[in-house]
DNA sequence: TTGACATATTCCCATATGGGTATGTATTGT
DNA sequence: ACAATACATACCCATATGGGAATATGTCAA
């Protein structure tokens, strides 16, 4: 089996930096395909293969306007992500305590770490 | 060009399921690999695989106890992406009032949205 | 209708993947 | 030293990728 498919969820989505630049873009304000392009210096058939990936995932949202393709990210499509990480945020807190027992403590005993 | 290393950094590590299973089950204490084989019913080689990646780009520490390895999950290593979801937060708080106003706003305007 | 403009899709390709299987390596107990 | 245990790595392979170039699709303007 290969990796999974970037469209199968919005981790895989936005494993890819220029997505995530992409989104932050968009956040703001709703753009058309041209001024993506432009503010971002990326190949144009490019930056549609990514806001496909994107919207495959719903994390953004299209509107025709005239000719042009009016995108907007969908931030509500990040909040799982949100979540999943925040789920670790009580265990950073008890790491930083652990760091300073541990530099305490680091005067009688030996640390062995490789990593 | 192909798809970014999943080791080039978290975004691309986290982006495979089980990844995400390991780290969660890491998040509590500290494990051996056969434990993480046993309880997420993944084979051994995998596991080891997945922690490799995990281990490159320190998402989870390791330290040798006899003839075996013992995980555990880093939590700090995910708070960048924490912070990068963080940055939408408010968008989405955005969009909440949005859908109301437009919900108000349906009964003289006619949506056209495709997605 | 035709041409120009804005995007999307297709095709080609080098590359990294994750699973399975087999094998290598490190550590312990006897 | 040797067998057993616990992991890690190597190898093979089907698959999805992202970039570039070319082409298709859709919309407006004359």
């Amino acid at each position: 089996m290969a990796r999974a498919a970037t469209t199968s969820d919005a981790f895989n989505a936005i494993a890819e930096p220029r997505r995530r630049d992409i989104l932050n873009y968009l956040a703001f304000q709703e753009r058309h395909v041209g001024e993506i392009v432009a503010s971002l210096h990326l190949a144009q058939p490019s930056v549609s293969k990514h806001l496909r990936v994107l919207r495959d995932v719903g994390l953004v949202h299209v509107r025709r306007e005239g000719r042009q393709m009016l995108y907007r990210t969908n931030a509500d499509a990040i909040r799982p992500l949100h979540e999943w990480t925040k789920t670790f945020e009580r265990f950073w807190r008890h790491q930083l305590l652990r760091v300073k027992e541990r530099a305490e403590a680091s005067t009688t005993q030996l640390d062995k770490n490789k990593d």
